[in-house]
Formats: structure tokens, sequence, C-alpha cells
DNA sequence: TTTAATTGTGACTTAAAGTCCGTTGACTTA
DNA sequence: TAAGTCAACGGACTTTAAGTCACAATTAAA
């Protein structure tokens, strides 16, 4: 699984954490709602200013984000 | 401070522990060395790919990479 | 079973990422 | 003082992510 998959699977899960549509997200973080569905589905190279911007939106730090068996080794 | 700043703190960091000049990582990371400096300095907004290409060359899991103060709620 | 909300896709432009060439200055050691 | 390593920087490129759009497809709910 590619880095861009482990982080578009870690947004969705927080993302339905908050309840949130990919609309309203998208809103909260400032960025267009089908860029952000591109990244939730693992088609985007995102950018750690995106991430960011999203990690912000979903109330959360880098540091808790990727706090997740997800980005443990291999 | 940005995110990009404090990646750029964080690879600096985690590259002196292991002794590596910039060029030995930027080749070991297969990325450019005049990029690596930029990023290193908070110049670049780097993408997922290259941040996972560099914690490979570091040792180190995405998760662990994050695990640091650096990234905490301000 | 139509309507409405939500998510996905392809294609596109443009702004920036990333590379490759080199130079410079600081520091170290022979 | 010459030679080497290292980090930072710059110009000129090529490549790619960011950002947007119209529309299709899926799901929920009425």
């Amino acid at each position: 699984m590619t880095a861009q998959l482990k982080v578009g699977k870690r947004i969705l899960h927080l993302r339905n954490d908050l309840g949130l549509s990919q609309e309203k997200l998208a809103l909260k973080a400032d960025i267009d709602r089908t860029y952000l569905t591109g990244v939730e589905n693992g088609k985007r190279n995102i950018s750690i200013k995106n991430i960011e911007k999203i990690c912000k939106a979903l109330e959360i730090s880098l540091k808790d984000f990727f706090n997740d068996n997800l980005f443990d080794l291999n």
C-alpha cells in the first residue's frame, strides 16, 4: 500500500469519526471537494501543507494523525 | 513555525544522528542534493512520497518520524 | 422510484515541485 | 596554502501536484 493510500484511509477514518461529508471537510479545510476525493482514494501525492490543512480541519495534530498502525514500518 | 520547517528540522536532526551528510542521505533516498537542502531549510513543500523516501533512507517509519514534539498541536 | 445528498472521474491549466548544472563560503586537515 | 568536505544558493530547465470544472455514479431517504 502506497503512502498516499495510507493517508487517504486515515483521513476517511477520521472524517467519519467526526460525521462530516467530504464537502463539509473540504470547506472547513479550504480545499476543493474533488481534490479531497482524490486524496482519500490515494490518487493524489499530497504535500505537507495540505496534510496540515486537513489535519487542522480534522482537529488533530500531525503527530496524532500519523500515530496509527498504518504508518508503521512496512 | 510552518509544517515545512518542522519537517526540515526533524530530517536534519535524524540525519545528524546517523552521521550522514546531505549528499549521502540524498543519494540513499534517491532525491536531489540541492532539493534536500531546501527541504531541511523549510523552503520546500514536500510531498508524502518524498517524505516516505527520506524516512526509508533515515530508517524510520512515518509514525516515528512524526512522533516528536515538533508535530504536537501548536 | 424519484429526489436529493454524497462521492467519484477525466480532463485540463498553472503554479510549484523537483533536477541538473555550477559557484561560494565556512570549516578541516595535510 | 592547497585540497577536501560540506552546506547553501542560483539559473535554467522538466515534471508533477494543486486546483478547478462538468458530469457520472452511487447511496439515502422521501
